[in-house]
DNA sequence: CTGAATTTTCAGAAGTTTTTGAAAACAAAA
DNA sequence: TTTTGTTTTCAAAAACTTCTGAAAATTCAG
């Protein structure tokens, strides 16, 4: 396999797996295409790289930022934007985190915390009000051990998975 | 609140926050009306309490089945099929793991390995090979975790959140 | 077997998400 | 100020996913 081989599948399956998770293709693929970039690379280079519009560059690369898996650089005397992804794992799993904590795990625990003040009058509702309990426990411990995670270095993963297979 | 309303709501947010992850939001929203229910139901049931076809509930019951969320129980003496959802949290999430690793996890691996081996010979290919090797050991170790995470059992999830804030 | 109840399938319809590309907005240089 | 290079926007088109419903297949009791 030659290197343009290998770049090419790697942005193909980064694009891919990226889709089963939630997450657009395009975007995973600009990200997956700076990532491998020697050089800060601009959306010109970008469009052309993966044959994808102007329109469909920007967005992907707005979104980007805004995730803070890439980060932007300005050359002196150029008025070209270049960008260039975030290439230490352990910060872009953390970035990811951050996001979907806050897009998806918090508008449930809300959810769970309103549904669990049901009033459980009639036996019909036992099953509903316990089910919901359970899930809010785990919702929660899930929260919490997000925050820390957020919050702790790259070496956690290393120390949780020792103190896991000890 | 009444029950009804917060049955109503459950449902619709689990729906929402599948959704979000890749996963249908019909086969969520089945999975969280089973989850629910006080007693198994049938395929007429689930159509009829979330407005949806024949063919649709048929094919969300069959991908629960097949992901382990949901199983079957037959009543002697009926021939209809009821259904009834996993309502163990620790293993309704293990259930997921083991699917979306093998679906998705697992193929990422694959291709890193493959990729790992391009003959590094032009400069432009270090910055390539450099990134691949890191994410491969990233993702290495996170497969272990899984696979050490999957083996184990409920406590695990509060084991290791009481390791990390300590 | 036969026939009624039930489940499965799948082609086309409906719905949703993503992409395009041209126009508008913006920003720096002349 | 005007020109030119660059980024942003967004309506319409394309692509993709999910859903429907009727027909086919299956299952089991009689």
């Amino acid at each position: 396999m030659t290197v343009e081989e290998g770049k090419q599948k790697f942005i193909e399956s980064w694009g891919k797996m990226a889709s089963d998770w939630g997450i657009n293709r395009t975007m995973a693929q600009v990200h997956a295409l700076l990532l491998i970039a020697p050089e800060p690379m601009t959306a010109d280079q970008v469009m052309e790289h993966l044959n994808i519009s102007r329109g469909n560059a920007n967005m992907n690369l707005r979104a980007l930022l805004d995730w803070g898996l890439v980060h932007k650089q300005l050359k002196a005397g150029e008025r070209k934007e270049y960008f260039y992804a975030e290439k230490d794992m352990w910060t872009v799993v953390r970035q990811i985190m951050i996001h979907r904590k806050k897009r998806e795990l918090e508008p449930m625990l809300k959810v769970l915390d309103e549904v669990a003040n049901v009033e459980a009058t009639c036996p019909e509702s036992e099953s509903f009000t316990e089910v919901v309990k359970d899930i809010r426990l785990f919702s929660n411990k899930a929260n919490q051990t997000l925050d820390a995670l957020i919050k702790s270095d790259a070496n956690w993963f290393t120390n949780v998975f020792l103190h896991m297979v000890r």
